[in-house]
DNA sequence: CTCGGACATAAAGTCGACTTGAGGTCAAGG
DNA sequence: CCTTGACCTCAAGTCGACTTTATGTCCGAG
């Protein structure tokens, strides 16, 4: 099993080092290290890398993909379908999102013409008639649009 | 021009008397103040709030929503047909967005036949070829759907 | 005159996903 | 022996959009 440094990984991967250090801290990955202390990375680790950009993309948090690296199995290598179960379920996240956002356009298109913008009234303002009380952060997304976080019971 | 309390403001608008200091503050709102020093609202406020949740929603930056209320008249109150115009540009937005969502969909349709996850070649993984080094924060959504700066010359 | 409630300010905290900086270690090359 | 470069750790900083906390002021009712 031939080992990379962070470098090494860094470069083919195009995840930055201090990036792999911190998803190794967050148990994304893992390393074995040399009598110096230096991480020594699987080949099997770009695999898994890519999987985390993937889903990243599709809009997961690190702890949900976390949750779903761990749901491998730990004692043979995973095989391609092991990957492509575990991205399964994305296509729904992302049907949802692009729904979201189509009704998001049709608002609009509704709205341009009375330029109305009304608070009630108006999908723009108002889509799904969300009162908007969550917890701190950025929120520049709708939050139809955000992430369902792993602890809630909405599906 | 009847005048409103931070607290009527919040009431009917939904907007947290936190989060309207904040806009105050950001440029976003204009209040008088009493003798005692509250502010007082004017209640072509609501509509402004109601501007700002709806290009929220779309995607734009508190930065873009001030530049947006900026091109506003200031001498005559806007009509809806000012409204109208600052949320007609909003719709190449959100079809950009929603391109890049099924153009994500569609790549996640290929994938999960073969598993592969390739980090060069996974339209997943790596969707537009992104190299992905912007500044820090976070970054759990596609850059193809994240706004542009306002600053980039990118139209 | 005192109390409660609504308001004020300023500074610090929150969240996620990292990056940056300070200071230290290790192996190879000149 | 000294430097260079790649690596290490730990703590703190970054971004956006707010919220929270601490502390203080104003006003009307009892």
């Amino acid at each position: 099993m031939q080992l990379l440094t962070i470098g090494q990984v860094s470069a083919r991967s195009g995840v930055a080092p201090s990036a792999l250090r911190y998803y190794e801290q967050q148990g994304l990955v893992t390393a074995t290290r040399t009598g110096g202390g230096a991480r020594r990375f699987p080949r099997s680790v770009l695999r898994r890398l890519a999987f985390v950009r993937a889903a990243q993309n599709v809009g997961l948090s690190l702890t949900e993909i976390r949750a779903a690296l761990n749901t491998l199995p730990g004692e043979r290598p995973p095989t391609a379908a092991d990957w492509a179960r575990l991205s399964r379920g994305w296509r729904d996240r992302l049907d949802a999102q692009i729904a979201a956002l189509t009704q998001l356009r049709d608002g609009l298109d509704s709205c341009i013409g009375c330029g109305c913008l009304s608070l009630d009234r108006c999908a723009l303002s108002n889509p799904g008639d969300v009162a908007s009380r969550e917890g701190a952060g950025a929120r520049w997304l709708s939050p139809l649009l955000r992430r369902v976080p792993p602890t809630s019971n909405a599906g």
